[in-house]
DNA sequence: TACGTGTGTTACCGTTCAGTAACATGAATC
DNA sequence: GATTCATGTTACTGAACGGTAACACACGTA
């Protein structure tokens, strides 16, 4: 269980171009599986089927589930720091704002589509496995969105950058969470960029 | 499935008393590997052994594992809330003091027991299908703690209470996700009273 | 034509798990 | 002593699930 496979097909060419087509239909529908329903809820069957095939062309892709919901985690990790990078693009060297941009974007992720949490979290509940790779790189998003808002806090001129920080941490943790227990249209994840605008003019003089 | 059970035994004395003995204890040991395991995680045969019985005496007590778990966050639901009022009851009268002693207070729990998170948001990532009876008890404790925190800062005089009480609560949460994604001694929960005083300060005029 | 490769299909295995049936025991009560 | 009731014990059912074996087919290429 849990190990490396190192690709089950090596050198033909719709492998160098674009992986097999079954294997992205599969991890696709796997993805928005995962995400919607949990990921011990979601059988190995079940994203087979929706995904229009059965689950020995699964098993040809995927040398387990486990290595499927790893994978499930990084593209989520990949994703989310494309769309981060791209927020706070268009505001360089205005780090109030960059901040400002993050938090106006995560309120209209969440009126869209983000209704089932933060899949690092959730992810985090599902296993507990203390030894389960999944859990590091939740763990690894978890330390790099905290140093990213503290630099920014940094950037932006604060006196105690780290505690700004922390502070937009704990939001953006908050409202992932609100997403999943409130129902949705008016939560608390409402006012946070109204809260963020205070807490920037009170760390910053 | 998830039928009220209206008392399999009915009119002995033990029950009038304190129930039974066998209950308790498989009720208490529920609730402590729910939390720190998951529910799914968590089989009834493991209940059952972990409590010194066994599973048949474990459907004489309750009808089935899903009403277990709604006990399970109903009686997490209660100690919250009277962790909440012992905590703020010292500072009556004085609502700033209260909500600094409720996040003190967190903090201090943050460096104990509670390092698996908060166990309704856990229940409800555990927990998928929308009519399952326990996603309403979740949504009835978030709803009450953004409820209560608007009511404090409405006391404290904050102009916009509304903001600030979800302000509070979006900290809060943030707080509880932090210890179950960060190696729990210097998460940003540490942080969290000097940025809630920082919030008071900043919305208290 | 022959072959290799990706995929579909069916039928499995072994395990876990919720829940039940039937019976045994031991203590208190009448 | 007979009854009652809570509890223990063993064995079972049926379903879900992760994972595998064996075989069939279709298609492109040499």
């Amino acid at each position: 269980m849990m190990n490396k496979p190192e690709a089950t097909v090596s050198g033909n060419k719709s492998c160098e171009v674009g992986k097999s087509k079954v294997r992205d239909r599969i991890f696709d529908t796997a993805c928005e599986l995962f995400y919607e329903h949990g990921i011990r809820c979601v059988g190995v069957d079940a994203i087979a089927n929706a995904a229009g095939t059965n689950k020995m062309s699964f098993y040809r892709s995927f040398p387990s589930k486990d290595d499927l919901v790893l994978e499930y985690l990084r593209e989520h990790e990949r994703a989310h720091w494309e769309w981060w990078d791209a927020t706070i693009a268009p505001h360089h060297g205005a780090p109030e704002k960059q901040i400002m941009a993050l938090f106006e974007g995560q309120l209209a992720k969440s009126r869209k589509k983000d209704k089932h949490g933060c899949a690092f979290l959730n992810a985090m509940v599902e296993i507990r496995e203390t030894e389960h790779p999944a859990r590091e790189v939740v763990y690894a998003y978890k330390a790099e969105t905290r140093r990213r808002f503290r630099k920014l806090a940094k950037e932006a001129g604060a006196q105690t950058p780290d505690v700004l920080g922390d502070a937009l941490t704990l939001i953006a943790s908050g409202n992932a969470m609100s997403s999943i227990s409130f129902s949705c249209q008016d939560g608390p994840v409402v006012n946070s960029p109204k809260i963020v605008k205070k807490l920037l003019e009170a760390y910053l003089q």
